[in-house]
DNA sequence: GGGTTTTAATAACGATCATTATGAAATTAG
DNA sequence: CTAATTTCATAATGATCGTTATTAAAACCC
């Protein structure tokens, strides 16, 4: 009963998202998030709720819409395959639109008022989720022997972390695909190669 | 002829600075700074000018007074040290600080409403100027033989900075001192080593 | 088809934003 | 001591912030 929704709530959240992956979450207003929507305010309000929660259902949304290449690299058989998978998928991502450049994750809020307090602290969580998913998988690496016993898989996740993070801002910038692939490449050159196996026998 | 300033400028400028490096140029409003500078706002305002002119002038004392271990880095005599020196001097520059952690630089603007758009690339700008040094330093490197024929000096800037930034944003985000020097050390690991001068006599 | 319910659009809300009039207090010049 | 000048603190400016009444339009139920 009652009047349907005239605007397609998933079109609408694409608008928002974009608005945000440019300006961030508190450079983005809610002028600029309805006319990206196509929607007036209340129909945000009504559909997402609050800024915060709206902020929310974007980054939801932008990690099963742009980063679904992390899962997928998280299967691949050895690290450094892991690693660069997700180097290059990020450098596309944080490259191919012009419009907003970078990452969500990095651009929401890095430092902000005391009111994105709560939305900083999503941020911080979900890039600590990823970084533990990223040490899970290199200690399982460590394990196959795809990495050396004197790998550290804490240091290698956070070190990969800090280069995508890097690339980020530096893609905000302005930096060109090459330019970050060259700064990949470079990251990667130092990536623990597989165990020689001294004592160990291939089976 | 005229009233006596009661408050220090420098003092003032400090506690500024202090605020712009927590929450970033938009999230710090005057009641913030006013609080941090003790001082109302009339008075930031005569002896400043606007926010931007506030910030920059901060900027400026950031650099005069935490960020001279930069010049002092492009003295040393490898490109290995350069390289450490700055990550380790940033590190503790990211960290020393409980109440703002993270870099200035950085934190900002990376992402905000088009009204801060103005020092987005002033800060853009700054990052330049040092990916610009850095490269310079590391081409002199090369040509002194501290670098491989083989090494891209351009590359090698670009790397760094994205470490060092990327290294500012988990400092942001609480990252231990211990957790950033495991990073650097793994960026290092992979640094350039000198010309193994197969043919070269040293003299 | 009237009554109910949900959505849509306009416009208003109080709060806060950066910026600045305003007038009192303080210092120097004549 | 008076006049001129600068700084000080209070408070007001218009604009914009996120959020929400309010009212009209549309779609369902009985």
């Amino acid at each position: 009963m009652g009047r349907h929704r005239e605007f397609d709530v998933e079109k609408a959240l694409d608008g928002v998202l974009c608005v945000f992956w440019r300006k961030g979450y508190e450079g983005a207003s809610y002028a600029d998030l309805t006319a990206a929507a196509g929607v007036e305010r209340p129909a945000l309000y009504s559909a997402f709720g609050n800024k915060e929660a709206l902020f929310r259902k974007a980054l939801a949304r932008y990690y099963e819409r742009y980063l679904d290449y992390i899962p997928a690299a998280l299967k691949l058989p050895t690290s450094r395959e892991v690693a660069a998978h997700i180097l290059h998928n990020a450098i596309d991502l944080n490259t191919r639109f012009s419009n907003h450049t970078g990452c969500l994750v990095i651009n929401g809020v890095l430092a902000g008022s005391d009111d994105a307090e709560p939305v900083r602290q999503i941020l911080i969580e979900a890039r600590a989720v990823a970084e533990a998913q990223l040490r899970g998988r290199f200690e399982q690496a460590k394990a196959e022997g795809d990495l050396p016993e004197t790998a550290k898989p804490g240091t290698l996740a956070a070190f990969l972390m800090a280069v995508l993070h890097g690339m980020a801002v530096q893609a905000k910038a302005g930096f060109s695909r090459e330019t970050l692939e060259a700064v990949a490449e470079q990251a990667l050159s130092c990536w623990p190669g597989a165990k020689s196996t001294p004592s160990g026998k291939s089976s």
